[in-house]
DNA sequence: TGCCCTGGCACCATTACCTCA
DNA sequence: AGTGAGGTAATGGTGCCAGGG
């Protein structure tokens, strides 16, 4: 049996930044139930990977369909991912449902954020809430109307640095980023720039609604990634003390039965090399192994070690490594 | 060619605001 | 009405990289 866990790096997108990669290998070299089904994972997840060679391929965790996926179509049939090639001028409606800022606010935004460090850009959007909000979230029923908009300024909190405010972002704009986060999940300046205009958000809003996406995306894979492992540990523990528990049935057969000879043909030998376990060994006959030094107290050997989880980091080779999307 | 500086960007931890039960 | 928990926008710090002097 031969287990094999991968905690790596994955390559990701532009080659910066550490994704998490979890791979695991199950080798059990005799037939069993719970085994058999676990087999069968594996090789149904190398049947998905179409022929890359992957006898050694771990087994990538995709946390893609878990995650909520929003409707496909933006909630507003008008919006169209900036570099898409059928990206459309912004419905005039559209634009009423930011609360954010002015149009003019942009568009000094762009100069500023092209021009100086993000940190540079003074803290948050700047937007009058000093009179309580009506409604809780402006896309349902709650929009700034455009008189909202044009009150838009600093406001006096703001402005001494007292404490910041906090804008709900529509369900339009969020579901819109969220389109474009299933697009690209990180954005170039050109894109940054068209997704603020078209949504009628800052760029450096934009920026920071995909950073945190970014993050939760990486919690919930975390999540999964923890989650799998620790049914892989349960599920691994079992089988363990599964073999265990036949191991030592099996020595209390060897015990009774002194002519190991007889042992059928699926007597478990041990690879001096490698230390492997395998169960694809000739049936050890005198004729089969004539060295004057093969002794039944082999077995005792052999059974004297622990199944061992082998950690793939030391034993099984490292997986090739997937091209990276973005080259 | 190597070094230094600067700007831009991404990631991370954290804060603070907002909503809801 | 008050409150705690959870979600998330926003901030500040840091490191990496590319480009220019």
């Amino acid at each position: 049996m031969e287990l094999g866990l991968r905690l790596g790096e994955a390559p990701e997108k532009g080659g910066r930044g550490l994704g998490l990669m979890l791979g695991m290998r199950l080798v059990v070299g005799r037939g069993g139930k719970g085994e058999d089904e676990e087999r069968r994972v594996e090789e149904e997840e190398e049947e998905t990977e179409e022929g890359r060679g992957l006898a050694e391929a771990p087994l990538q965790l995709s946390l893609l369909p878990l995650l909520p996926v929003p409707p496909q179509q933006p909630s507003s049939p008008q919006l169209r991912l900036p570099w898409t090639t059928e990206t459309k001028k912004l419905d005039a409606s559209m634009r009423g449902f930011d609360m954010n800022h002015a149009p003019s606010a942009v568009a000094a935004d762009e100069g500023a954020s092209s021009s100086s460090s993000p940190k540079s850009i003074p803290s948050s959007f700047q937007m009058d809430f000093s009179a309580p909000r009506g409604g809780d979230e402006p896309g349902a029923g709650g929009e700034a109307t455009a008189a909202e908009i044009g009150s838009l300024r600093v406001s006096d909190d703001e402005e001494n640095g007292l404490g910041r405010k906090k804008l709900r972002l529509t369900k339009e704009q969020s579901a819109f980023l969220e389109e474009s986060f299933k697009e690209h999940n990180t954005l170039n300046p050109k894109q940054k720039l068209a997704l603020a205009k078209q949504l009628n958000l800052r760029p450096r809003q934009v920026e920071v609604w995909f950073q945190n996406r970014r993050a939760r995306t990486k919690l919930k894979q975390t999540e999964v990634d923890c989650e799998y492992l620790r049914r892989c540990c349960q599920t691994l523990t079992e089988e363990n003390r599964r073999l265990q528990k036949e191991v030592a049935e099996l020595r209390a057969l060897k015990t009774s039965r002194p002519f190991y000879m007889h042992v059928p043909a699926t007597t478990l030998s041990m690879c001096p090399a490698c230390e492997r376990v395998a169960s694809t060994t000739a049936i050890p006959t005198a004729a089969a192994t004539p060295s004057a030094d093969y002794r039944p107290n082999s077995f005792a050997a052999l059974f004297s070690k622990p199944v061992a989880l082998r950690s793939g980091s030391r034993t099984a080779p490292t997986a090739p490594r997937l091209p990276s999307p973005a080259s």
